[in-house]
DNA sequence: TTTCAACTCATACTTTAGGATGATTTTGGT
DNA sequence: ACCAAAATCATCCTAAAGTATGAGTTGAAA
């Protein structure tokens, strides 16, 4: 880290002396300051990109690890899968109405909204337990006790 | 997008605005040129830094993440559903596989027939079972014993 | 008060599903 | 060998489902 550091200003002293030099060698001065600052400008960007990139994180990679357990005689939602799943109420309503094999438009008739509305939810729904169709989700819902 | 480039574009004008104003009314001419490239150096580090973040992805993260799922059944086919309600060995096949939240297509290909006549086993089943989706087949077919 | 997530709804579009119908080919049993 | 059921596939069409995007509302937290 204090490598880093150290390397990053003799870097920079460097940089400067470098100017400096060129100053007197190859620039026109009156110009100098609007051509520095330009250049000194995109050179810091890409520094700072290059820079900052190090120390950026990518996307997060969650890997789900199931942990078996006896499901239980008389259904409970398992509110902790709610959480790690970050299912809201109003998802939730549509996902247990789903598994009950209702269409998107008898969901909509149901909750008093409108058809679109539940496209929406279900949408979101699929992301949060990465499946890709309806089937999918509600056997998922099954495992993770959020639907009886 | 376009709003973020003329976003970019106005603040950098606005910036250069500033320095030249500055320039001319409280810093010693003679050191502008270290005070100016050492401040446009920092400035634009971080704008780089900001900017970079937004567009550079870093290493993927693994975050492993348990969450507790219902252990399955052990299961075994009820062959007398199966006869009563007249279901064939070709039409369980396709039952089961839609229980697993295959879509038509994705059961073709595992069946190596083509999608046409999956369609047509599905519209037999829903007739057989009595009900008008998949979902519904599914749940129906949990409950008969036909699929696990 | 600002901010933010949740909820709502819309439009426009693509993809699957499903229904109706008819045709050909296997295949198991008498 | 023959028949009936099962299995295969096609075409045409409609209905749902799903994706993408933007936007207005609201309630609760900072």
């Amino acid at each position: 880290m204090y490598k880093k550091i150290i390397l990053y200003g003799v870097v920079l002293g460097l940089l400067i002396i470098g100017l400096k030099f060129a100053e007197y060698r190859f620039l026109i001065r009156s110009n100098s300051f609007e051509i520095y600052g330009g250049l000194i400008a995109i050179l810091f960007t890409v520094v700072g990109i290059w820079g900052g990139s190090k120390y950026i994180k990518g996307k997060e990679v969650t890997v789900i690890k199931e942990v078996m357990v006896n499901a239980p005689a008389e259904f409970a939602v398992n509110e902790n899968n709610l959480k790690h799943f970050n299912i809201s109420k109003r998802e939730h309503d549509v996902l247990i109405l789903m598994a009950q094999g209702l269409s998107n438009q008898e969901v909509a008739d149901k909750l008093f909204v409108s058809l679109n509305t539940i496209k929406t939810h279900s949408s979101k729904l699929f992301e949060k337990l990465n499946v890709q169709r309806r089937t999918q989700a509600v056997q998922e819902a099954k495992k993770l006790g959020l639907v009886p």
